[in-house]
DNA sequence: TTTCCTGTTAGTGT
DNA sequence: AACACTAACAGGAA
């Protein structure tokens, strides 16, 4: 379930295998997963060095030499998948299950790289995307985007000015618009709204600033303890030593609609608010 | 079997 | 401006 998490989460992983190797090959199973023609995509991709790999918001950006990046959005049920001679790191979307052949029926493009290694990306739902594009475009698209909440300068007051032009919006989907916050989705807008004890139906413009306070609190409280425990999705990481980690049991009020609240032992509720299931806590939501 | 629901978000219409 | 709805699609749950 890529939300900010599950794409740091990957982000981090890749990290540790991706730069200083270069792309060899490039393999596609679904026209629609880039933007260019595979023929020009080939050109200018292959034979090209890998230099970094990091985020904005829910998006992967894989740097190339040259003023090439990679743009990979998950969107709903994308995956990436390292396979590397010795390694194996799955971030994403959890159907697809760790110790199946690869490529499979979901593989859509795959990137083999000068060590042996191979980057698959996998969707189920074919909505994600590998996009090629220069500093300039990712710039532009970029600007578009709102804050990021685990930047040093993410606060109350930003949050609340990043909303506020919003008044009559309610708080939920609010969290939810990208162009002003970036990285919460559905899970961890409801869990950060239960933290805080804000009602999803509040409006932007009946939030008191101790709540802005309480709701920024929470937002960077819940995406990093999730982060620690590498993301709400199945992540499965395999290595020497063997890891994986789920912030699944963690959660207070996604997918927990209609059972006892954790903190006060109320049914919660579930309902659909700007078109997503939303549950939350009568007793524990102000 | 059928129907409903699901992690995203850009785009369109009201 | 806010909100509803749609598109992309597969599969799990009821």
């Amino acid at each position: 379930m890529p939300e900010l998490p599950e794409v740091e989460t990957i982000v981090r992983d890749l990290n540790k295998y991706l730069p200083g190797k270069i792309i060899k090959s490039f393999q596609l199973f679904n026209k629609k997963t880039i933007n260019l023609s595979l023929a020009v995509w080939r050109r200018q991709v292959v034979g090209v060095k890998i230099t970094k790999v990091w985020r904005r918001g829910k998006q992967i950006i894989i740097d190339l030499v040259g003023d090439k990046h990679l743009v990979i959005h998950l969107k709903m049920t994308g995956q990436l998948i390292w396979q590397g001679k010795h390694d194996l790191v799955v971030g994403g979307h959890p159907i697809v299950g760790v110790g199946e052949e690869l490529p499979n029926k979901f593989t859509r493009a795959v990137f083999s790289l000068s060590d042996g290694g191979q980057l698959f990306f996998n969707d189920v739902r074919k909505f994600g995307y590998i996009k090629l594009v220069s500093a300039k475009e990712l710039d532009i698209a970029f600007t578009r985007l709102g804050l990021e909440p685990l930047a040093k300068s993410f606060n109350d007051k930003k949050l609340k000015l990043a909303l506020v032009n919003s008044p009559k919006a309610k708080i939920k989907p609010a969290l939810l618009d990208q162009t002003k916050v970036v990285g919460i989705g559905n899970i961890y807008a409801d869990e950060s709204l239960w933290r805080a004890g804000i009602l999803p139906s509040r409006t932007v413009a009946s939030l008191k600033d101790a709540e802005w306070k309480a709701l920024a609190k929470a937002i960077v409280g819940v995406l990093k303890s999730s982060i620690t425990h590498r993301g709400t999705s199945f992540s499965n990481y395999r290595d020497a030593q063997g890891s994986s980690g789920s912030f699944l049991k963690k959660l207070k009020v996604y997918g927990r609609g209609g059972q006892e609240c954790r903190k006060c032992g109320k049914i919660l509720h579930k309902s659909k608010l700007g078109g997503r299931g939303t549950v939350w806590c009568e007793e524990c939501q102000k």
